[in-house]
DNA sequence: TTGAAAGCGCTAACAA
DNA sequence: TTGTTAGCGCTTTCAA
């Protein structure tokens, strides 16, 4: 059977094409009667506008690239499902790219992809875009929202949690219940959450007139955090008695670690914080510590920021951080009681 | 600056429309020096020619719809991530398309914009295509591959696991360790791979001679899942040795439940099979005993079949059955040697 | 409100 | 090998 074109619906319909294509395009003038004949017509022969035909004239794909690193920190599967609902709303859906590569020259590539895909807009979560590669989407009118990262480049908008408040809390909660020897297995030092977070943990303590017991980066991922875990205690002076971890991800690493490696306890030897609050941490497994995310919020202002971007043009970018919330659970203990 | 066209690159170049078209063509005839000069004035203009013309005439878009319910199961993110790095070896991306509706007629609505973006083929993960649908995507001329489902519909080419198989396995693994008190949590009985599952289980208990001691239904969901173990464990009439879970992702809710609202050890108390092997599964928090999916093997599968009925329509439908592995964990033990 | 006609950016005959 | 030309299926002027 094949394809069924606007054409042989209105043919079918006995009338123009251009009827077809106006009954079918919100905001045409097309007369009640018309737009019967021409919808019976088409359920008859099962027609769908053809959108890449459409894109060609309208200029618009109704496609949006999400661009995201890796899928095995449950945040971003969680943020691609509520995203693709939100854009779907809308009349867009998520086309996707990997970019776990961290050279150059695969990014590149990346984008070259992008533009051949003509996509409407691009949310880039978890990666970090180099000026270049933000500057040829720019040349293209291919607007961006990053997602979770934020960037130097101040033409770039974003969308983050305050990343350097909620590790400061964070911080202080464990200040504050007692806790002295703080160590940080910190998010990748490369990315703009990494920093700020671990920034947030160091103002903590400064203010506090304390150092840190140890800050080793963790990179993100699950194995660097065990390796982390490992070096942390094989130290010889004493054992930190709390550990602000970058991300929930790596914390459950972190916590399997402590627990069936060192063979230690959650929180009677040492608190856990984590950074996200995924839907696993209120599992009763982990039942973990940790800086919610505002993950609904930011979602909403990603869509609408990028819904701005694509219809005009105008918009001059900003880079939007949401409040996060410490969301206490079983892996802290309060020192002070203790004794 | 807006897109750059064909024409704009070929005026630069000094040579034909067609010309451009033809050096950013596989297989099309150009001269080196051609391909060379075109090339420049390319890469000067940053041209890259527009996927959604191209599709226009060669009817494919070298976009892949993946239909899928929900992501909160890692098992789905995992297969996300491996198709869209294989899909793009093979030039093709992945349009996501979020069906959790069960309804028929939200149903009927994403197999529209599925037509919509003239997408070259279709993977339906978790998801069932009633007949109806499935005849639509034939009409249109869509291949679909079913993956991890299986449908009556003999025109379905799909590819999963051999569930009744590795269920039965798994079963027979529990009874050769002396457990003679099993209760199965199943998967959704709506769908082939709770079914399968749950006759695998059934089939090996027969065949020993046994009564299960309850069959609950889990609908692959945590919440369900978690009230199905409270059910198990408010019989009067002693407990269950083993229960044998219709999928990881409710396991790691049964054992939650377990642990911490039971007070039960695991396997002391009682034993737990799950079914995936999902990366979670052996995280030293839960290091469960389940029925591995080859999901590699599945992928490889799925691509090729679809690649296949995209590019020969000759291709009969294929039902592939892998088989999946015990993985023996943590959370089973030997009840013979106990005592 | 409707139809005719132009053209979006590209590929693929067809000639040269 | 190259250029010319005719569409792919649609939207959008422009007249009627």
């Amino acid at each position: 059977m094949g394809k069924v074109t606007s054409l042989d619906v209105a043919r079918k319909a006995g009338v123009s094409q251009s009827a077809v294509s106006r009954t079918f395009t919100e905001g045409a003038s097309v007369s009640v009667g018309m737009a019967k004949k021409v919808r019976k017509a088409a359920d008859e022969l099962d027609y769908r506008p053809n959108i890449l035909a459409r894109s060609l004239i309208t200029g618009r794909s109704r496609i949006i690239a999400l661009v995201v690193g890796y899928l095995d920190n449950q945040f971003y599967p969680d943020a691609l499902e509520k995203l693709s609902r939100a854009l779907k709303e809308k009349g867009y859906h998520i086309l996707v790219f990997l970019a776990s590569n961290e050279s150059e020259q695969e990014a590149q590539k990346v984008v070259d992809e992008l533009i051949d895909y003509q996509v409407d807009g691009i949310i880039a979560a978890s990666v970090s875009l180099s000026h270049s590669l933000a500057k040829r989407c720019k040349t293209q009118n291919i607007p961006i929202m990053l997602f979770n990262r934020r960037q130097d480049n101040p033409s770039l908008s974003s969308v983050t949690s305050n990343n350097f408040l909620g590790a400061k809390k964070a911080t202080e909660y464990l200040l504050a219940t007692g806790h002295r020897k703080l160590a940080h297995i910190s998010g990748w030092s490369e990315t703009s959450t990494g920093r700020e977070r671990a920034a947030g943990f160091a103002c903590a303590l400064e203010k506090f007139g304390l150092e840190p017991y140890d800050i080793i980066d963790g990179m993100y991922n699950r194995e660097k955090a065990i390796e982390a875990t490992r070096k942390l205690f094989s130290k010889k002076n004493g054992l930190p008695d709390a550990i602000f971890v970058g991300n929930d991800h790596m914390c459950f690493a972190v916590m399997d670690s402590i627990r069936y490696e060192m063979g230690l306890r959650i929180p009677e030897d040492v608190s856990i914080v984590g950074f996200d609050d995924v839907p696993l941490s209120s599992w009763p497994a982990y039942n973990l510590t940790t800086v919610r995310q505002p993950i609904n919020k930011m979602i909403q202002s990603t869509i609408k920021g990028l819904m701005n971007l694509i219809h005009n043009d105008l918009t001059e970018p900003k880079q939007l951080q949401l409040e996060g919330k410490l969301i206490v659970r079983g892996t802290t203990t309060n020192r002070l009681k203790e004794k």
